[in-house]
DNA sequence: AATGGGTGTTGCAGATGTTGCAACGCCGTC
DNA sequence: GACGGCGTTGCAACATCTGCAACACCCATT
């Protein structure tokens, strides 16, 4: 809607792929060179970009502050965090909290071998939205209208020969999901990789995360994953109940917690 | 520079301290609706900001998925090298780059008296993990937790009669490495090789590489190789601005690196 | 030393894109 | 049912942005 807006910004992940100077930038923007020296300079000045010693630029420091500061914003994130490392704790496995904003999937939390992480591995990024369980538990939930456009337009990876290989696949296992309340998916992204995940739903019913435990192969089977998604489940239900104030609101003793 | 995107970057400071409507942006921006209006939508249309239910904006996920590529993408020992070049130029011994992945310390650069080595010596492979100045920085950083455990799985050989003789004191000595933000191995490796190390912070202040310089006993003493901490400490530093984008704020001539 | 190609940078006139206004549609409240 | 608040749209006036061309600078080359 603005252009000189829409330029600069396009900047931005023009350099997340690496640095680039002047003449690249200006290049693939397909603009002069001296308006391309003028948005990066403004960039720079907010800090979103950063000139390192050879001349080219990067993305800046206030960029990684802003992007902290998002997901610390993100409340479902905050009330979610002691349930998903309780659970850890419990089982083990990773275990990864995502949410779905603008037809994209991200992970916004992740516990790894009693290990919590900010901005490390896989947090932040998109994840293979075709195969990844907590990416159909969050298109399941989409008006089936929505459902369907979304459908339609992704495009399904081949990433093993158990991903999901068509819209018409993936419709038939997001009503699956939605009936059935939770998702899985068996070495569908990595062949040797499973995961099992639940849904977190709002006040008003909709689902506004989800979360998914993964563990290889070597370590559990499929069906011995299975056997834990009861305790996946009443996690996410915990949660659920929390972030929609249904819960016993006790602000301390958190103890009391059922998802055990 | 440019006013519009000047701004439109202004309001993500902004919304970084929570929710605001149009009204408030527009406000605060001290601009028209209309304008702050169009503005929104172009950040929208690239992510950077996120409508939520009450139609109140907030900032958005492709935050995180730019911090995150960027990130990844970036290669310390790219920006490292020259400054490991100037260091090694200016005092001779030789500089080591080292980063910790999978429980090992590994080197990943190296430069020995004028000689820019790739692919040479000991780059790719494990440092003495126990004993290493790099792998104390890299370790030392650990949460607790994790270096207990890590420090009781590993073995302790006996290189030298000043290895480091077991957990317990490798411990000590992790934490002493923690509070002084440097490290030494004095012939704890190979008994006439002393070295002096020093820790590169990321953005978000984890300790993501460590240097160090290292000398044999005929060359300098240990204490002659310990006058050169502060150099060694302020390249370090040097590095991890570069590396974390924390730009001087200064937009033109900021002179070149500190690190003299 | 001098030349040349490669950068990034500046000033400027033209015109394109942006601005603020005023009016409209919408929704909840009084 | 009218009011007030909020987001949205179309438009004309204007300020801002654009691309050009020339310049400054660094480095490698001759």
């Amino acid at each position: 809607m603005s252009q000189t807006v829409d330029r600069a910004l396009s900047i931005l992940p023009l350099l997340a792929q690496g640095p680039a100077d002047l003449g690249q930038v200006a290049d693939r923007l397909g603009v002069h060179k001296s308006t391309a020296l003028r948005l990066l300079r403004t960039l720079h000045e907010h800090g979103l970009v950063y000139r390192q010693e050879d001349q080219r630029y990067r993305l800046g420091a206030r960029l990684f502050a802003l992007a902290q500061e998002a997901v610390e914003n993100l409340d479902v994130r905050e009330i979610a965090h002691p349930h998903l490392v309780a659970l850890n704790e419990r089982i083990g496995h990773t275990v990864h909290l995502a949410v779905h904003e603008e037809g994209e999937v991200l992970y916004i939390d992740k516990v790894e071998s009693r290990y919590p992480v900010r901005m490390y591995s896989r947090i932040g990024k998109p994840v293979a939205i075709t195969v990844a369980a907590v990416a159909k538990l969050l298109l399941a939930d989409l008006p089936e209208a929505e459902r369907r456009a979304v459908a339609e337009k992704l495009d399904y990876p081949t990433y093993t020969s158990r991903s999901t290989p068509n819209a018409a696949a993936f419709l038939t296992e997001l009503a699956t999901v939605r009936e059935q309340g939770w998702a899985t998916d068996l070495g569908g992204h990595e062949e040797s990789i499973n995961c099992i995940g639940a849904p977190i739903h709002g006040a008003d019913g909709r689902v506004v995360a989800a979360m998914s435990v993964s563990a290889p192969n070597v370590v559990v089977t499929a069906e011995e994953l299975l056997t834990l998604l009861p305790q996946v489940r009443r996690t996410a239900e915990a949660i659920s109940r929390e972030y929609s104030g249904t819960a016993p609101n006790t602000p301390s003793a958190q103890g009391s917690s059922d998802d055990r």
